[in-house]
DNA sequence: TGCCGCCGGTACCGTTGGGGCATGGAGACG
DNA sequence: CGTCTCCATGCCCCAACGGTACCGGCGGCA
């Protein structure tokens, strides 16, 4: 199977329409048609149920999708780490890592920090992306190393070591009654009259139905909290660069949350190594 | 990036040699050289150092080949895994499990068992294999979940579930003069003259350097131990089908042994998942 | 030192097959 | 029943893959 097939059959399989995914691929729709029926041959499977109207992926179909996907970040993955490893031995870019927009920021510096002052030390850059977007950059080679915070992210298919585990405290507009409370339970978040948990685009980059703002990073949260239009429960860590018209109070029965420095399994490289030796000494 | 362009590097990578890389690919040298060449072209980085008597791999080569087969491995799973759905709406095959040769013998045929009697189970193959290559196969696709033993196996790259955890004990012929104790230490068992642990072949198919007799499986080892060529140390499970001229004693300071179901991170089978909850529930 | 052999690259050519355009054919809809 | 939508088919062209023949560099050997 090449991979032109497989991205010609994930587009058909994502549209469920021919003449579209034509388009996004940049060719015309027979050349389309005839490639995804030869791929059906060669696999002796069939993949999409068609009628004149309408387009369904068969059982097969759904397993190809999801592990064409993943085939395809594999490849990906390949070109551009042998891409950064030529650059690498030009000197500049050394390692990627990604983790959440406004999250763990005080032991991120302290990381960096950190590392910058091993001897062999590489260049780090960081990425900041949205919630659920780092396993993605990960597997397709955009990052070599994340932060990921547990429960709310997946360690699925990466290697992990755990950095810190923290409670979490709700987060409320400076003044707020609540406030002069030493510590909350998660009940008396809940009940809050007008401030519901905002909502986060989940890995398809769309909203969950439901009341509260959609957000997409902390800085807009805060904002939207500062206003008095949400609250939000988040990891202790974030009291560090809290804005000022922000408190924040413990609320003893909410889970913990788990701060792991993750990274694909297969990594052989010398520097991300250092890197996590680096975290797990903090 | 094509998968062909990968196999072919893949080839050169292996052999260092574009002729012998030519023959197992079934092609001519020359479109072997050109289609290299046009990868390092379109890349913009050398993979190869070539001089008209070597072939030596570059920084960039040496990661490409480490994910180029991550790469194939998973396109190759991608083709296996669909082809597999497709049979399984006709019924046969439904899930392969992967254990190694003469491992948890007990536990692997309540866990069948027990699946067996599951409503909506499916038909479930059991693969042998040697040492290390559950790894392999659950990533190409060949098997879907598999038996691991931490810390001989590493679950890297795999989801898992902890099953049990064991101690181990000295295999040793019968009436062998250390049969005679309730227990041993690590140092009795590597004190025993003429009795060294067996050697087993690694990842890539070769054996250590070393003393002690080299070993495919459990069966070869067992026939070793009786003819008092060598000792091992094994988990305590062994017991159950050990053989009559054959006795163990545990070992009281060796590490403990645990047992892991370990499939594929991103999974999405209704089958695996039961078998899977079978597994925990034991 | 000059010949030979090994090895990778280059030149050239035939053929496969991917892609474009035009068209066919089946089903939904008014 | 005409029309529209959408996937499949027929036909053509050309890029590119693979094969054969040959070149050039380099080490070994007499």
């Amino acid at each position: 199977m090449e991979t032109r097939e497989l991205r010609y059959f994930v587009a058909v399989a994502e549209e469920l329409h021919f003449g579209r995914a034509a388009q996004r691929l940049g060719i015309a729709q027979p050349p389309l048609s005839r490639a995804i029926a030869q791929l059906e041959r060669r696999l002796g499977v069939a993949l999409l149920e068609r009628t004149s109207r309408a387009v369904a992926l068969t059982e097969a179909g759904s397993v190809l999708l999801v592990e064409g996907r993943a085939a395809l970040d594999a490849v990906e993955a390949a070109e551009r780490r042998t891409r950064r490893a030529a650059l690498a031995g030009a000197g500049q870019p050394g390692l990627v890592l990604v983790t959440k927009a406004g999250a763990s920021g005080e032991l991120l510096s302290k990381l960096l920090d950190a590392y910058a002052s091993e001897p062999g030390a590489v260049p780090v850059d960081v990425l900041l992306c949205g919630v659920g977007e780092q396993e993605r950059l990960l597997r397709d080679g955009r990052a070599d190393v994340a932060l990921l915070h547990r429960p709310f992210d997946s360690t699925v298919g990466l290697d992990s070591e755990e950095l810190r585990t923290e409670g979490q405290v709700v987060v409320l507009p400076a003044g707020h009654p609540l406030t002069a409370q030493a510590q909350v339970r998660m009940a008396d978040v809940a009940a809050l009259p007008g401030l519901p948990p905002p909502r986060r685009p989940g890995p398809d980059g769309t909203y969950p139905d439901g009341p509260g703002p959609q957000i997409r990073d902390n800085a807009q949260l805060y904002q939207l909290i500062a206003l008095g239009r949400a609250s939000a429960v988040l990891p202790e860590s974030c009291r560090a660069d809290l804005r000022r018209d922000l408190a924040a109070v413990p609320v003893v029965d909410a889970p913990t949350v788990t701060t792991v420095i993750a990274w694909p399994p297969h990594s052989r490289s010398l520097a991300l190594a250092g890197l996590i030796r680096t975290a797990i000494r903090l």
